[in-house]
DNA sequence: AAAACTGTATTACTTGTGTGACACACCTTC
DNA sequence: GAAGGTGTGTCACACAAGTAATACAGTTTT
């Protein structure tokens, strides 16, 4: 069961996008494997203190996406093989790292001081 | 004059944050110095094919923050010292950073591929 | 069968964005 | 100096997206 611990709320972008997004990254991980369940809609809900719609919105997409499979009234769980895996990663960790280039260089951080910053704060964020 | 050649609209957050985050780090950048003008809120728009008012939520929200100086018929322009410029940097940065490493941490990517990753795209990326 | 869980659909409210109108300042022209 | 045009910021209202509240229907467990 994927964890959503560590899952830090930010008031800029959708909260139903965030979910997605942090669901995504356990797959990446390697956290969530196929046939994995899911949260059900409430429960999540309840931990993250938002609405159960805005959870099923996100699963909704995700189901769209052929992430994860629902049907009414069983738990849903994450269908997904090691090729989609390796993509997801490849895409979530290349957009990332393009947006943090994007931004360094909008305010003319050197290549040097963007790496030495991220290396020395590296330690500090919680795992 | 501060430039908007650079802005990559992004359909994650709202535009009107989006803009005051391009502002903010053109004055990271230096780009911007106090007394300079900020483009009109109806040349911006249609730059950026949004509305103005988008565009009016951004510079008052700015206003408020004590960055951009309006009033009524004539042009609006920036009124900042090298200190809240110095603020302005150390806070974008430190913030762009903690999120990129709490992304790569989620995704279990090492420091190492991490950085990795963003020295080899850095040159990729567009100024 | 009843209870407690599950996913789904309908509806309303808040926030973000778009459309239009207004008022003030500057600059040209008469 | 007065009149008009074009620039500027400001505001009130309408529409769309994000989120919340509630009710409904199916599955599992007891």
């Amino acid at each position: 069961m994927i964890s959503f611990d560590d899952f830090i709320p930010n008031d800029t972008s959708p909260i139903y996008l965030q979910i997605i997004l942090h669901i995504k990254r356990g797959i990446a991980a390697g956290n969530v494997v196929d046939g994995d369940e899911v949260p059900s809609r409430r429960s999540l809900s309840a931990l993250l203190g938002v609405n159960p719609n805005t959870v099923q919105k996100s699963y909704h997409i995700l189901e769209e996406e052929g992430i994860i499979f629902s049907s009414p009234g069983a738990k849903s769980c994450v269908t997904i093989d090691q090729q989609k895996i390796a993509l997801i990663r490849a895409q979530l960790l290349g957009d990332q790292a393009k947006e943090m280039i994007h931004a360094m260089k909008q305010m003319r951080i050197s290549k040097e001081e963007a790496l030495a910053t991220l290396s020395s704060l590296w330690e500090d964020i919680p795992s």
